[in-house]
DNA sequence: GCGAGCAGCGTACCT
DNA sequence: ACAGGTACGCTGCTCGCG
């Protein structure tokens, strides 16, 4: 039959892999018999004394690249650990490759990737082999989905002891239905029950929700064990395996991917895709589907439901949109996670939840296997402190021209760090530390040399990475199906995260093929390239007023056109190495620079607007979630209207309205939220900030606050520490809001930063009711 | 005893 | 739980002044 691998787990049976493999809309249970190993560089009698030890299947003589090895089979998953310590007893030798779970070497061996058609040969449930269908190659299953939510009936914290599901919502591409029980009619249970019921009648691929693996898996298990139901929702009748630990919880059905639309979410924050002020469902939601829902207090939820009526079909209402928010959601972002599983060959649920970094590890154990390396062991925790207490020289950034600016090109170099490794050889195996050698060598600017003709792991994983890309990208051209052109388009980013996250993996303390060498190597050549290119172009007769890592800013003068500005382009890409690429990324009419608070230029903030009329703001406080809404409003309007008309004066007389307006308590207290992130858990500061203070005001009323809850509040009227005036915003009673400390800590700095370049005085923008001068700045 | 000035903490940004 | 470079608000200390 033909389909595709979905999941895979360790059979109940002794050395067995179960696998959910898909045909057309059916999953099958395969089963195939798999003897998980490891490796071992051998010390003393370590061959004889293994073949001897009661699990160990056989002991094997194995060429690794890096010279002999032994290959040890065990007798039994389960017995690594007791072979490993044995080994480490008698002093046998270095285990390799012990760590991985036996499904991750089973998809090394069988060089299989998940969500990649095969045709296989079965024997009742038997797998015979797989033999991957070329002709569908390119295709990516269409997976079949659906999303849940659950309510429940709880004053404040909720307990799953004793506060019950009192409302389910389902929905997929057809249907939506939910599902509850009121005091007058039904019982939980029942509401378990028809939810179970119609996710095994519906039988989707993917079950989504939103922080599902915190919040809705874990609890639905608890209330369903008090019922005494079973979540048996696997393909194999198995439950759903929730682990809730604090940092790695899980929630797993085996034979389906359980896509959490948070973890997604917080994915896509990760690589830059995307950035909120919150990552509640209400945001997200508007932000990738461009649609508002109504939001419920979590305190209303019982009251709502107690009402009835009308109320009631409220929070039906409430329930089932949550579950189209998680639908829409996750429509974001499987397809890249499908990509990604692909390229990285996890199964999907694993891609799931991992970072960055671990998905660039396990290419390259995958690719290590290909090319017959031995993969190298973990750090320990003394090494990755060591390696932490040593960081690397990173990229140099120019200090801008301040002032409003005309005529600006902006260049930048394409995947810098990434072509910089494949045209310099960059790998731990090409890195050469004898000084006599006689090789052939690149020698970077901070006197690294690699070798010119030798192999190296990363370097040839980056090359593929890049080539891919390119290949994708010119298919992408070619293609004129929106879908397919959807598909490859999630492909070319996919390669593009894992190309990018390379250079970072290297320095990466927790990485296994962490080389400080190499990733000094890489950022001191991408010094040197932008530095050269700067200079280059100052020597052309170009201005250049800005510049970081990998992108310079060039000022054209009055007698330079940008034909000019691309005919150097052309000169200065003919000289480098063929792999890179120095490019016109755009035209601005305008662009502005400021100072920092010191008076110097600041780096890393600057304002453009594009040919096309479009703003790029980069950096200031309106971009930051931690500032209030009204200084980014305010922020952004005088951005705009200093960038469109050249000149400071409407963009005054907007900031005089913004501050009467809170003189006079006219602004909305929602624009006066400021969010920051807890990023240790509340008894972890030493320095107790405005949010920190807030924090423990709400968990004094019973809210729970850890590491990576954001934190809204308000500084309200007082005379006390700003931090002490910080009042958590589900604790704030209407306008109640210190005016002068938004005025003066907010609104002023955040829009002085930019009129200051323009000759406005502060006392300018608090002259409100008196005439200003408007003349001046005309 | 008081305010100015500053270091250090903490967060979020840019590439 | 990928890297380093950067800005900046706030707290809490030191210091000089009287």
């Amino acid at each position: 039959m033909k389909g595709y691998i979905l999941d895979l787990k360790k059979s109940e049976n002794e050395n067995e892999v179960k696998i959910a493999f898909v045909e057309d809309k059916e999953t099958h249970v395969l089963r195939e018999d798999f003897k998980k190993y490891f490796y071992l560089l051998p010390q003393g009698e370590a061959r004889e004394k293994l073949s001897q030890h009661e699990e160990v299947e056989k002991v094997e003589e194995v060429d690794k690249k890096q010279g002999k090895a032994l290959k040890i089979t065990l007798k039994n998953w389960d017995s690594t650990q007791k072979v490993r310590d044995y080994i480490e007893e008698k002093e046998l030798g270095e285990p390799r490759e012990h760590q991985y779970p036996g499904v991750y070497r089973y998809l090394i061996d069988r060089n299989l990737y998940p969500l990649t058609y095969y045709q296989v040969e079965v024997k009742g449930e038997e797998v015979g082999k797989f033999i991957e269908v070329s002709e569908l190659r390119n295709e990516v299953p269409a997976l079949s989905r659906c999303a849940f939510d659950i309510e429940l009936d709880t004053q404040g914290k909720p307990d799953s002891e004793v506060d019950p599901i009192i409302m389910i919502s389902y929905k997929d591409e057809e249907d939506e239905e939910v599902f509850y029980w009121t005091k007058e009619k039904g019982t939980e249970l029942e509401t378990i029950e028809n939810f179970l019921e119609k996710l095994e009648k519906k039988n989707k691929q993917v079950i989504e929700g939103y922080n599902s693996t915190n919040f809705d898996w874990p609890y639905l298990q608890q209330r369903a064990h008090i019922n005494q139901v079973k979540l048996d929702l696997g393909i194999d009748g198995s439950s759903v395996k929730v682990n809730k630990r604090g940092f790695g919880s899980t929630a797993k059905i085996f034979g389906k991917l359980h896509l959490d639309a948070y973890k997604g979410v917080e994915f896509l924050t990760s690589i830059g895709a995307l950035r909120l002020p919150k990552n509640t469902l209400e945001v997200v939601y508007e932000e990738l589907c461009g649609k508002e829902k109504t939001d419920i207090d979590h305190l209303e939820i019982p009251i709502y439901w107690k009402e009835g009526g009308e109320k009631l079909e409220k929070l039906k209402k409430y329930n089932l949109e949550d579950s189209v928010a998680a639908y829409e959601i996750s429509e974001q972002v499987l397809p890249l996670y499908q990509e990604l599983t692909r390229l990285i060959g996890l199964p999907p649920y694993e891609i799931t939840r991992q970072s960055t970094s671990n998905m660039v590890e396990w290419l390259l154990v995958r690719e290590s296997f290909k090319f017959n390396r031995l993969v190298p062991r973990r750090p320990t925790n003394q090494e990755i402190r060591a390696r932490r207490m040593n960081p690397i020289k990173g990229g140099y950034v120019k200090a801008p021209e301040t002032g409003l600016h005309e005529d600006l090109v902006v260049c930048d170099f394409k995947s810098l760090y990434p072509t910089i490794v494949i045209s310099k050889n960059i790998g731990p195996q090409t890195l050469c530390e004898d000084e006599g050698c006689k090789e052939e060598h690149h020698e970077s600017p901070n006197g690294q040399r690699f070798h010119k003709n030798g192999e190296s792991l990363v370097p040839q994983v980056v090359e593929k990475l890049v080539e891919n890309r390119d290949k994708v990208k010119k298919e992408i051209k070619e293609t004129k199906d929106p879908e397919k052109k959807k598909r490859l388009e999630y492909r070319s980013q996919a390669l593009k995260i894992i190309a990018n996250s390379t250079f970072g993996y290297l320095g990466y303390p927790r990485a296994r093929w962490y080389s400080r060498p190499c990733a000094e190597a890489i950022t001191s050549w991408g010094r040197q390239y932008i530095k050269e290119t700067i200079k280059k172009a100052e020597e052309e007769g170009f201005n250049v007023i800005y510049g970081d890592t990998d992108g310079c800013f060039i000022k054209l003068k009055d007698n330079q056109s940008l034909q000019d500005l691309k005919k150097w382009l052309k000169e200065i890409n003919r000289e480098l190495p063929s792999a890179m690429n120095l490019e016109y990324e755009g035209y601005y009419p305008r662009g502005l620079f400021v100072s920092k608070k010191g008076g110097t230029a600041a780096k890393k903030k600057y304002a453009l607007l594009r040919d096309d009329g479009k703003l790029e703001i980069k950096g200031f406080a309106l971009v930051r979630r931690d500032w209030a809404p009204i200084a980014k409003k305010t922020q952004k309007e005088v951005i705009k209207k200093v960038l469109e008309e050249g000149k400071p004066a409407k963009a005054v007389e907007l900031v005089e309205n913004v501050v009467k307006k809170l003189r006079n308590k006219e602004v909305d207290t929602k624009d006066l939220v400021i969010h920051t992130t807890m990023k240790k858990n509340i008894d972890n500061y030493n320095s107790i900030g405005p949010h920190v203070k807030a924090a423990k005001k709400l968990e004094k009323e019973g809210y729970k606050v850890t590491a990576g809850t954001v934190i809204g509040y308000v500084i309200k009227e007082g005379n006390q520490s700003i931090s002490q005036r910080a009042q958590p915003i589900q604790l704030v009673k209407n306008k109640d809001y210190d005016s002068n400390y938004y005025i003066d800590n907010q609104v002023i700095p955040a829009t002085m930063r930019i009129l200051k370049e323009l000759g406005v005085k502060e006392s300018d923008l608090k002259n409100s009711g008196k005439q200003s001068e408007l003349g001046k700045w005309t």
